[in-house]
DNA sequence: ATGATTCTTTATCGATCGATCAAGAATTGA
DNA sequence: TCAATTCTTGATCGATCGATAAAGAATCAT
């Protein structure tokens, strides 16, 4: 209450920063970087979101909230776990290859090498990308017993499967790899779910 | 020539390095955490290896010389592509989860979040990434021509999809995953070359 | 109008970054 | 023996790191 109200634009800056930090990673995006790209002093920015670190947590999670939150809405609105499946990969090479932007997996690829002041920051990356793999496992358990998937599948297996192809995905991506390469891929990778697919489901 | 003689023991300083390097990246790893490491003053760092950067690149050279050299060795020992791209895959889960060791894989993991002045150093393990990737395509393709893989084989996209998943593995087993499950996982992956197989070759 | 509050601006903080200078110690070749 | 060369040691370089102090400007509540 009070007090002189702020001249900029909050999600604005936190988009920019999301950006910042996708593109370079938490280390490799320093406070001066963010200064240049947000066009704000520093001041401003520590008011603002705290420290460089709740930046980046604002950041990830805004994010996961949009562009990295493809696999979370497969989960949630295919109705199938082979749809959930190839929906999730065909559009995470889509955002990880989209012009303009930045490419791969912000999840995956923004603190990966750190120094060991900020392992907190890379722990935390680290549980996010367990607790997707974790839920796409429960999908395929789900479509055991949904019947979808034959019974004898191993879904944990399965799932650790789609989910480490997704976090190289990421690394093909910003390598640079064609877009459609990798969808020529995620073809190939279909197969062993189409192989345990019950007929006439 | 001429001159004092070095009183430590260089191969082994190199060795040192590649192990903090790997464990914690390029730019994980400072300077005071390489004299702490290394039992060596800045100075004679500087002396036998010349920057950070360029003991960083020896320490990548000889980790592909040992570890992770399983890709080369694969490629080069195993009769059949079949064997190749299994023996791969199941070296890097060990390389990479080795019980006191660091984990995952130096080239995926050591410059993937970079600052703008260290570019050079994450394109050139790119580019390590990328002839990786190039070579297990061109294995694939050697399948093709020996008659082991089936005519109509998309090669590019096969090794693609085990490149993929090789990068992949290194960010799970840095996540911690138990490298049983890995190797529960390249059990499906390898299903997808099982299918393209030529019987009785 | 005025006090309280918040934001903006400018300058700068101590710590750490990668890297080096200068002096002394130890070796070689002549 | 001694000049030339290389290594080791201790101190420290300028630049950059993330973060903040202090003061002026702009708003709100009364």
């Amino acid at each position: 209450m009070a007090g002189r109200p702020r001249e900029f634009d909050r999600d604005q800056a936190l988009e920019k920063a999301r950006d910042a930090f996708w593109t370079r990673g938490y280390e490799g995006t320093s406070m001066a970087d963010l200064v240049s790209v947000l066009g704000l002093a520093s001041p401003r920015i520590y008011a603002a979101f705290g420290s460089k670190e709740d930046l980046f947590r604002e950041a990830v999670a805004l994010y996961e909230a949009n562009e990295g939150g493809f696999a979370t809405r497969a989960l949630a609105e295919e109705p199938t776990a082979r749809r959930v499946i190839e929906r999730m990969l065909r559009e995470a090479v889509e955002t990880y290859t989209r012009p303009g932007r930045p490419q791969g997996c912000m999840v995956v690829s923004a603190a990966t090498n750190c120094a060991v002041e900020n392992d907190s920051v890379l722990h935390w990356l680290a549980e996010h990308r367990l607790a997707r793999t974790a839920s796409i496992v429960e999908r395929l358990k789900q479509g055991v017993r949904d019947g979808e998937l034959k019974p004898d599948t191993d879904a944990e297996a399965l799932g650790d499967y789609y989910a480490t192809l997704m976090h190289g995905l990421s690394v093909q991506a910003r390598d640079g790899v064609p877009k459609e390469r990798l969808h020529a891929l995620i073809t190939v990778a279909m197969q062993s779910l189409d192989a345990r697919l019950v007929q006439g489901f």
